[in-house]
DNA sequence: CTGAAAGCGCTAACAA
DNA sequence: TTGTTAGCGCTTTCAG
């Protein structure tokens, strides 16, 4: 039989009241009580039944992180996420251990609404992290028009509310445009897995002044069979872009070695470029890589601190934005041009 | 207020026990009476508190999955474990959510004892997977002295008992010793972070005619910043090895880079051979690795299967095992030597 | 500072 | 096939 807080309480002489006020640290008990009941819980090896106390305060402390987990056929996706995943989760836990809080991890379809009923309608969490980076979907909106205890990671969205945040993704594609151009390359490519309309905004606002003295070649990666293909083609031209930009770093092996079969060494004839969300990563390379570090774990932590604020009610807008800001390293994959 | 059980029973005009019975499914209620309560329950948008549920039947319906993420310091080891990690994390998962569980990731310290006071006692998981590949520790062989719902994963320990899955280690290191010979190589190199205990064992093994027509050198990278230079050394004499198995498949990469600076080519200089835990991951290098895949999402699926039989009762013996077959994947890092 | 007691929402006998 | 009801273990007023 599992020991209850009746046993113990009847073991140190008090009431259940007492005993429930020693287990939550609230105050109000005698050092004498407390002691007795200290005692009590170590004689019985007593453990609080985390259902019930959830039960009778209708809070689970537990925080569901929404993680879209690739399927392993998307060999694209996945080295990048593995990564991306791992970290988060590591920024997200140790925050929330330190508060007393349990992670869940939540690996289920695009569904927001219906993770948000399954979940905290059930009381089953109390709290959502939604890790994945939803796009704009109605899904999402309304969600968000119910104001429920729900951070989003990701790109900022056109429904400006919100607990929010986010990297400024078309920000650091900005910044490393211009990093690749101080450098003294005019002509450059991307190789991306969003949606070219970032590219494309940053393109124009490079471009505007009418002069058109970037020349910007944009590669994706849908297709896994055929990128090496498309990389190929590019780079086989004899006005070949200077620099890439590669913003999967799993890439970066493959793609150097493809430049080399093309008898084109980095960095001398082409400048390399990738994320890393791990910090370091980089420099697992021949030529160390530059690249923009991403910092999710920070995101993470980030996250949850806003999370926990509103949930615990001590923040009262439900409206809240986080910038985390990437920063550039420099190593060996990008030659001067000047 | 949030709806309960009573206000979908009165709208439904039958009784609690009637919408308990079908939520749960247990049968025994007219197809009348269920029509009007899920009717009523669509209504009233109802969801079952999980809380409750768990509370009256004391089960969480959740299993704690044990992982030792590392730190992000380890880069040796980070890579590995992460997809590792998220590849474990699939397996379990996939099979849990089918069978109406969910999953608790649990990343603490080594102290297995603890955890299961904390997690299983206080009734926040049914059941435990242990995926960080225990030693042989006290810790386990307590654990398993009180057959708690626990599977863990990982190499056969010397306590002979407790539902278990796992990879044999030993096995597949004596199969790439063995493919390696079969291919011609008599000087093989093997970069690993286990004990070399287990090296060891194979060596004597393949040896033990006295012929001692095999050389094998054991590289440990312990420390991340020499054993690029431990390569390096090994690989620089005039009788280097003709094999080189690296156990971590991030650091093909830079083996890969490192070798070529020595002047030697892969693989006709030096064949390499690694793991993958993510299927087809060898492919994605040049030359294309030739690996041992250790198919881990197999192995959680597994450890599912395992613990849900024992907690649900269906099982009746404490002691399991299965042992999942790691498959060689040729591709064309390994030459042939004869 | 302490204790009595009323729930929290659901399940599972048991009786009908 | 149904309904009644006594818990499950803990928290939290409220009165003392």
């Amino acid at each position: 039989m599992e020991k209850t807080i009746y046993d113990v309480a009847k073991l140190a002489g008090v009431s259940t009241a007492t005993v429930s006020r020693v287990i939550n640290n609230i105050g109000n008990v005698s050092p004498k009580s407390e002691a007795k009941v200290r005692l009590a819980m170590e004689k019985l090896q007593y453990s609080p039944n985390a259902l019930a106390r959830g039960f009778a305060q209708s809070k689970s402390k537990t925080i569901g992180l929404v993680m879209d987990l690739p399927n392993i056929e998307d060999k694209n996706i996945i080295q990048i996420s593995s990564f991306f995943f791992t970290e988060l989760f590591r920024g997200v836990n140790s925050i929330l251990r330190q508060k007393g809080y349990f992670l869940m991890v939540i690996n289920e379809e695009h569904n927001l609404e219906g993770l948000v009923r399954n979940f905290l309608d059930q009381k089953r969490i109390d709290g959502l992290i939604v890790g994945y980076m939803p796009a704009d979907t109605e899904d999402l909106e309304k969600v968000l028009e119910v104001e429920r205890p729900l951070v989003y990671i990701g790109n900022i969205h056109e429904y400006n509310r919100g607990l929010h945040v986010y990297a400024q993704y078309i920000e650091y594609l900005n910044d490393v445009l211009v990093y690749f151009k101080s450098k003294g390359h005019r002509s450059i490519a991307f190789l991306s897995q969003q949606n070219d309309k970032h590219l494309q905004k940053v393109w124009d606002a490079e471009n505007k002044d009418g002069s058109k003295n970037l020349t910007i070649y944009y590669l994706d990666y849908k297709n896994y069979d055929s990128f090496i293909d498309e990389v190929k083609e590019v780079f086989s031209k004899p006005d070949r872009p200077t620099a890439f930009f590669v913003e999967n770093i799993g890439m970066i092996q493959q793609i150097t070695t493809v430049l080399h079969e093309l008898g084109l060494s980095v960095p001398d004839d082409v400048s390399l470029m990738s994320v890393e969300h791990v910090k370091g990563m980089g420099e697992n390379f021949s030529p160390k890589i530059t690249c923009m570090y991403v910092p999710v774990t920070k995101m993470g932590e980030a996250a949850i601190r806003l999370l926990l604020e509103y949930i615990e009610g001590k923040s009262d807008s439900f409206n809240k934005k986080v910038n985390i800001q990437p920063a550039l390293i420099e190593r060996d994959s990008v030659a001067d041009k000047r």
